[in-house]
RNA sequence: GCGACCGUGGCGGAAUUGGCAGACGCGCCAGACUUAGGAUCUGGUAUCUUUGAUGUGGGAGUUCAAGUCUCUUCGGUCGCACCA
């Protein structure tokens, strides 16, 4: 068979028959079945996306056969840093590039003969969709849920840009190699942090991978703890975080983070040269860098005392790098002798140690101690311990008005904007006379303008474009400058999963009744390397958009699943610059995109991937081979006999629970089991050497449903040359019938103190204590047991008998 | 550094969740058919000193029973907030 040829054939019958129209009317049994869309960076699909995009198409087939009324949408996150970067590179507009990529991808898409909704497809970088992107941040912004703020930045000081992470390569610009250092610039936020406790109650409702909810959780990263207020010694007061306020007899420094605005209030003026000196080292440091435990600690005085409220004891006030002034409020208590850190500070920098908990059992007396034990040295809470203690020490600060409870997350608000060109403008007006002025709705989309010069050069590129900025104030129509910002992308796709329900809505972003019926999307199918970021923003952004009433459920995704990584042969990640990427092209046009689908699907735990081998991939053709030669066998048998024999029973037993096993994998994306299953099903047909045409042809119809997911094209055909009814997607997945799955006889193993000794088959329904009886009475395990006492026989049903005997 | 995950034949990978380790496939070996075979079919294939013993990165533990649970150790992969 000609495979190629045959998938252009069915291809363009299944679209002039649209055959996978989402039905609008049958809502009971919508199942959104969604993969996470692509970026258009590279002109073309690499093997990578077939693995995310094959197998969660044959899923999605497998559900239709179910019988649902199956919507799978396709779309591309097309706006980005790699578009714009290529552009200063090769001076290729990133709208032409990216428009390029995605015709071709679309292009590849297609062949790959997947269900997509193309009528629902969604482009991020088309002002039809990014007016709403915009209109996504008015609403934010209205609820007081977007502002702006100073924040550090990456910034190279040669190019005079803004640098993304992943430009720094060990401290230094990619692309010039200087030194990158950290300056404060005025950003746009999401209070993403109203929601962390919502974002981490939430986690528990969700059918998601449980190491996925784990990153999430300690992404949030929730502690309960409380503040306590320091009072500069002739100066302001700040307060601290802790999560062990029972140790706080014990401080004997407290910590600024370099970057804390009090820093330059308080510094004296001998100090003043070597706090400077240490914030300029500072700014050069990552803070993956800045929270290494192994990493010597360093630090510089301030010269300036805070006075500790419990016991008005005066501290010395420091600043350390390893004090984010990001988490937290910025600022820390020193308490050497329990905490390990503190611990490495003072014994450096010569500072005082006092122990203030005791191990409860006084067991332990090292220090720094660290567990949780009974106060000393604490004043009138000796004797309480750690846990009572916290709470007494924290209620007391609450009456003196000096701190109290507090809860913490280690979630920080989301920045959004990004001085870039290639993205979503942000839809604000600055007017001297009304300040921060947000673009009416009805003048949205704030349209991104073409003719852009995105060299970077220290500023957003559209701060350059004057006929972008200049624009009147919508309130007192004077002259006024737009934002010169862009959005993130992960603002574009945060939403677009809504946007693929109502795709050609003109008047708003999505119609509130049709999405409410639409989603919450059922199967989202995507890598684990967004766990924490994108999936957590597009769960907020739900959450926001629920509370302003434009949609009624509380998350974006039931279930979700991660597809493992398809690596380079040399298992290393696929990457232009190892020159390692797999195109599936050349496998497509010699096998068709049935074999090399089905092969991505047998080769690889879909969870985990691994490296590429092309190894096996003619097996799959000759394993489609086998199945057309049992076919065309099938079709020539004629009689009618369905008499059910001890063959016919055998091969019905193997159908029955190869149906059942498929049915289960494939719900759980055990896509390689499923299909070892239905290879034995085959194998147990070749094998069948019965005369029961009739029966055998029914096995065979099944055994090409089983197949029809995961080979859409291949199937078809044979189908059709089996007279089967088209097409063969709108047949019903196989059904186990459980009266085929009881075996007359079962064979069990048997052990003696857990060591295989012999096996047995015995009639399936026999008793435990007459199998026990049975199994001591054979003439082998009589001889085993010849000087022996049976101590114990363990029974497992089905499987296996172990004697226990010495 | 912090967090998450993984480690099973020559290879990709299974193992009903604590119950016969190595399903299914690749590769390899032998045979059949054949002028021919990179086609097809049949059989074999964890290791060893093979009447038996050993074996799931290493070491310990729990258990009648451990690839699976616990501790410890080594190695690898991914994420860490401006890549998407």
């Amino acid at each position: 068979m000609d495979l190629t040829q045959i998938e252009k054939k069915w291809q363009a019958k299944w679209e002039k028959d649209d055959i996978y129209a989402f039905d609008k009317n049958n809502m009971d049994k919508k199942y959104y079945v969604l993969e996470m869309f692509s970026y258009p960076s590279g002109a073309k699909l690499h093997a990578g996306h077939w693995f995310n995009f094959g197998p969660s198409d044959s899923f999605a087939r497998f559900k239709r056969m179910q019988g649902y009324n199956v919507f799978e949408p396709m779309g591309f996150d097309a706006f980005g840093l790699p578009a714009e970067n290529y552009a200063i590179k090769t001076g290729i507009h990133p709208q032409d590039s990216t428009l390029k990529n995605i015709d071709t991808m679309e292009k590849q898409l297609k062949a790959m003969g997947a269900m997509f909704n193309w009528d629902a497809e969604v482009v991020t970088c088309m002002p039809d969709y990014y007016k709403w992107t915009q209109w996504v941040f008015l609403q934010l912004y209205k609820k007081g849920l977007a502002y702006r703020k100073e924040a550090p930045v990456n910034w190279c000081p040669s190019c005079n840009t803004v640098l993304a992470n992943e430009q720094v390569i060990d401290g230094v610009c990619e692309r010039c190699q200087t030194t990158v250092i950290r300056k404060n610039l005025t950003q746009w936020f999401f209070k993403i942090t109203d929601y962390a406790e919502e974002l981490l109650q939430d986690l528990d409702k969700l059918d998601w991978p449980e190491k996925t909810k784990l990153m999430q959780k300690h992404w949030i990263g929730k502690s309960t703890g409380g503040e306590v207020e320091f009072q500069i010694v002739d100066g302001d007061s700040f307060r601290v975080f802790t999560t062990r306020a029972d140790t706080l007899f014990g401080v004997s420094y407290v910590v600024l983070a370099p970057e804390h605005p009090l820093v330059d209030k308080i510094t004296t003026s001998e100090q003043k040269s070597a706090v400077e000196e240490y914030r300029l080292a500072t700014q050069k440091t990552s803070e993956i860098e800045r929270q290494s435990t192994t990493r010597e600690k360093s630090g510089v005085f301030t010269g300036a005392y805070a006075i500790n409220p419990i016991n008005g004891k005066k501290v010395p006030i420091w600043i350390a790098d390893y004090v984010l002034f990001s988490y937290g409020t910025g600022a820390v208590m020193g308490v050497p002798s329990h905490d390990e850190r503190d611990f490495d500070f003072a014994n450096k920098y010569g500072l005082d140690i006092t122990r203030v908990v005791k191990s409860k059992d006084g067991s332990c007396d090292d220090l720094p101690y660290c567990e949780l034990g009974v106060m000393v040295n604490s004043g009138e809470f000796d004797g309480m311990t750690s846990e009572d203690g916290k709470l007494a020490i924290l209620k007391k600060l609450e009456e003196m008005g000096k701190g109290g409870l507090k809860t913490n997350y280690r979630l920080r608000d989301w920045l959004i904007s990004r001085q870039r060109y290639w993205g979503a403008p942000i839809p604000i007006i600055h007017c001297d006379t009304c300040g921060e002025v947000p673009v009416p709705e009805k003048d949205l989309p704030v349209e991104l303008p073409y003719d852009v010069d995105f060299a970077p050069d220290g500023k957003s590129p559209l701060s350059k474009h004057e006929g972008f900025m200049n624009t009147v104030c919508p309130i007192c129509g004077k002259p006024a400058r737009r934002d010169p910002d862009t959005l993130d992308t992960f603002v574009c796709s945060s939403w677009y999963f809504l946007r693929y329900a109502d795709n050609k809505n003109a008047d708003e972003p999505f119609n509130t009744e049709k999405i409410n019926k639409m989603l919450p999307v059922d199967k989202y199918i995507g890598g684990a390397e967004h766990a924490c970021m994108h999936l957590l923003y597009a769960r907020f952004i739900t959450k926001a958009l629920r509370d302003m009433g434009y949609l009624n459920f509380d998350e974006p995704f039931t279930s979700l699943v991660h597809q493992g990584l398809i690596l380079g042969p040399d298992g290393y990640k696929m990457s232009k610059s190892r020159g390692n990427v797999v195109s599936p092209d050349e496998f497509v046009t010699k096998f068709g995109s049935d074999v090399f689908r089905m092969y991505l699907m047998f080769g690889f735990s879909y969870v985990e991937g691994g490296p590429w081998s092309d190894d096996g991939i003619k097996a799959l053709a000759k394993y489609f081979e086998r199945v057309e030669r049992i076919i065309d066998n099938t079709c020539t048998k004629t009689n009618g006999k369905k008499d059910i024999g001890a063959k016919e029973k055998e091969l019905n037993y193997v159908r029955h629970s190869t149906i059942k096993k498929v049915n289960q994998d494939m719900e759980v994306f055990s896509f390689n089991t499923a299909i070892a299953r239905i290879m034995e099903l085959t194998n147990a047909i070749i094998k069948y050497d019965g005369d029961s045409d009739a029966f055998l042809k029914e096995v065979v119809f099944d055994l090409i449903d089983l197949l029809a997911p995961f080979a859409p094209h291949f199937t078809e055909e044979l189908n059709e040359r089996m007279g089967g009814s088209y097409p063969i997607l709108y047949h019903s997945y196989p059904v186990a019938d459980e009266k085929w799955l009881t075996r007359d006889e079962v064979e069990l193993a048997v052990q003696l103190n857990s060591k295989m000794r012999t096996r047995i088959t015995v009639p399936s329904e026999m008793g435990r204590e007459e199998l026990e009886k049975y199994v001591l009475e054979l003439p082998a395990v009589q001889e085993i047991l010849a000087n022996l006492t049976v101590r114990k026989v363990i029974i497992i049903p089905g499987r296996l008998v172990n004697i226990v005997a010495n």
